[in-house]
DNA sequence: GCCGGAATATTTACAATGGAAACTTAATGA
DNA sequence: TCATTAAGTTTCCATTGTAAATATTCCGGC
């Protein structure tokens, strides 16, 4: 191998790393497919090989972050003690990744930029995140008046209700719509303006 | 005026309307400027004398999403007799709109496609719309334990609490995360995720 | 009525982007 | 060893936003 390195032997993760850097020094903005290549150091057709188009590689870089986002959490998580205290560290997790990987949260949450629907490993790393608050709503004791539900969908009805209040406020924090201090911190917390639930033992 | 209009005449609103056109039939991907500037049959440049580039044209179109938001939601709340179902009218109204108008919802919460910190226009449009539900948030009785907070701060947290709500719902129906049926229709409406508040007479 | 400046549009040019096609280089395995 | 295939490069093209120079119309003061 005297001619070094016209094969760079391990494009594929080098291009999501690369993308990864571009996603936290420069943001959403930044993240093209010249960029990236010209990161890694190859041509701008090179991740052609790899990825279907620029759709493609973005949405495994999301995937990246999907994951990320589901250990992180689950992380927080198994710190904390079971009960209650396990689900405010789960909203609380979730809070920070969406504050502190802003570009990364709104391109997982962007279907202009990734396509769910057409990349299996995007729709399973989203589902494994998703798993992380689907475990903790499994202690959560909120009933409702109304129709009786069978007990999946009643499980499902108050995993999506957690979801919907921790999703909410990360995309409002996300997108500089929360009111907060000149220094960028909210002026309420996820646990401050989340309804009180039950939460069996 | 033998020539006939070499001068528009009426650009400025002329380009927004086909900015809401062109989201409708086309959605999102669809917004450029040239794009824009075509449907008007006028030069891709003849909009740089009404806007700020294309960040502007996109604010303003926006701006216009913000008023009808406002007014749809508005109209819906006035048609519901006070208390509860005020209430449930505005968060319906909410979404529906996020649902009907899903490319002109992304856009409006897009802080890459408008810059709300920087047109003026856009961030009093945004605020009219938020203060809808902000009227709706008034009667709302929602105390919570924890340390005491001034009347604002408390009618602040309560609106808050009830935008995150909303919002996240419409964020995640918008996003495609929300189950749904075949049609869809999501399997859970918002009023039946939303907790329970109290609302006073 | 006329004229000069200010608005308003057009034309032309340019840099950046994603993608297609043809080509080159290296690895692989029969 | 040598054809096949995987992996990269080069070159080319259409599309996009923006800037600069130019053209056309409008309008207020005379």
């Amino acid at each position: 191998m005297h001619k070094k390195n016209y094969h760079h032997g391990d494009l594929k993760p080098a291009l999501i790393q690369a993308g990864l850097d571009i996603l936290e020094e420069e943001g959403l903005e930044g993240l093209s497919m010249r960029a990236i290549a010209a990161r890694v150091g190859v041509s701008h057709t090179a991740p052609k090989n790899h990825f279907d188009g620029l759709h493609g590689l973005l949405s495994a870089i999301a995937a990246e972050g999907f994951r990320r986002h589901a250990a992180e959490m689950q992380k927080d998580v198994e710190d904390a003690p079971p009960g209650r205290e396990r689900l405010d560290a789960a909203c609380v997790g979730y809070i920070k990744f969406a504050r502190e990987h802003g570009a990364m949260f709104r391109l997982m949450f962007s279907p202009r930029f990734n396509k769910k629907a057409e990349e299996e490993e995007l729709a399973t790393a989203a589902a494994s995140s998703y798993g992380v608050l689907r475990g903790i709503a499994e202690g959560l004791n909120w009933q409702r008046p109304g129709p009786e539900l069978s007990p999946e969908l009643e499980a499902m009805r108050t995993e999506l209700m957690l979801w919907v209040f921790v999703h909410g406020y990360a995309s409002l924090v996300n997108e500089g719509q929360m009111p907060a201090d000149p220094d960028g911190k909210p002026l309420f917390d996820v646990l401050e303006l989340m309804p009180q639930f039950d939460y069996g033992n």
